[in-house]
DNA sequence: CATAATTGTAAAGTCACTTTACGAAAATTG
DNA sequence: CAATTTTCGTAAAGTGACTTTACAATTATG
């Protein structure tokens, strides 16, 4: 990575923390997976996709629906979102495209973003066999069902 | 929080997911806790505390450091470290003081910049209480031990 | 069918940075 | 210890990712 300006070396969390540290762990966590993705989409070759970019390539993809129900889902406003579209249609990786039917035009992946999102699932099929191996297979789906369980809690 | 223009409703992670999707439940556990803490920070009248900041105020806490080394540790330029350090500078959380015996001055939390920590403290131990109830004790224990594992492993 | 709400975009403004720069201080080398 | 290199703190200008304001068009509601 080394951008220029910005200093080599990160934080090392202290594995001996109490309760209120727990926030760090989950961040440097997620920091982690989100690294791994950006590297991996890169050395797939799509150079052109940039970090804000996963506002829009995250769960749940975008494949047909509104561009208002996107900024919805991803806590944006329409013309942040729309923002971003703008930049992805150009770059190829989303269409608008009404359905047959229809006169309204919806956000599809096009073939491309389809790749780029196999990319990002390949990356994260990855992150779970390394991490599955290192923590024990049953250990880590337990922590995966506990992940799962405050997620649905977060929601409000 | 209903910012102008922003919609409200957010993702709801459909808790069958397989592997790939463990970032979103990642992403979104982290963002709710963020939220709690930035929910917490306003509530106890810090209100001009922005989200920016906790680039500053996190994991590990400025306390005699300097500021090249914080930014080092949140993987900043020194140049975008500096521009919250002043804003928090003058909003009285943080201060430039040269410890006796040398004249190289350093960045520590001010009594104010204490009181703002306690405040995330307080959210943190809130946020564990709750968890650790609805997940149960022991279950939630080993949670903490895998994602701490996950995250010594993330260092690199 | 009329009124209100939502939608998609546009344009300008703002914030949190990056980039470039530079003199001062500190560390390294000879 | 002197010369050279590296690191440091800060400033200033530029940029990307937004927010704010705006508005006409479409869609929902009474």
């Amino acid at each position: 990575m080394s951008i220029p300006g910005l200093l080599p070396n990160a934080l090392a969390v202290d594995p001996d923390l109490g309760p209120p540290f727990f926030g760090a762990l989950l961040r440097v966590t997620w920091q982690h997976v989100r690294d791994q993705m950006f590297r991996a989409i890169h050395a797939a070759g799509f150079t052109d996709f940039q970090e804000a970019h996963f506002a829009v390539f995250s769960y749940p993809l975008p494949d047909g629906v509104r561009p208002s129900e996107l900024a919805r889902q991803k806590r944006m406003s329409r013309q942040a979102i729309n923002y971003l579209l703008v930049q992805l249609e150009a770059l190829g990786y989303i269409e608008r495209r009404a359905p047959e039917g229809s006169d309204r035009r919806l956000i599809y992946m096009t073939a491309r973003g389809r790749r780029l999102a196999e990319t990002i699932f390949d990356c994260l099929r990855r992150l779970h066999r390394e991490w599955a191996c290192e923590i024990g297979e049953a250990r880590f789906n337990e922590f995966l069902a506990v992940l799962k369980q405050l997620s649905a809690r977060a929601q409000n």
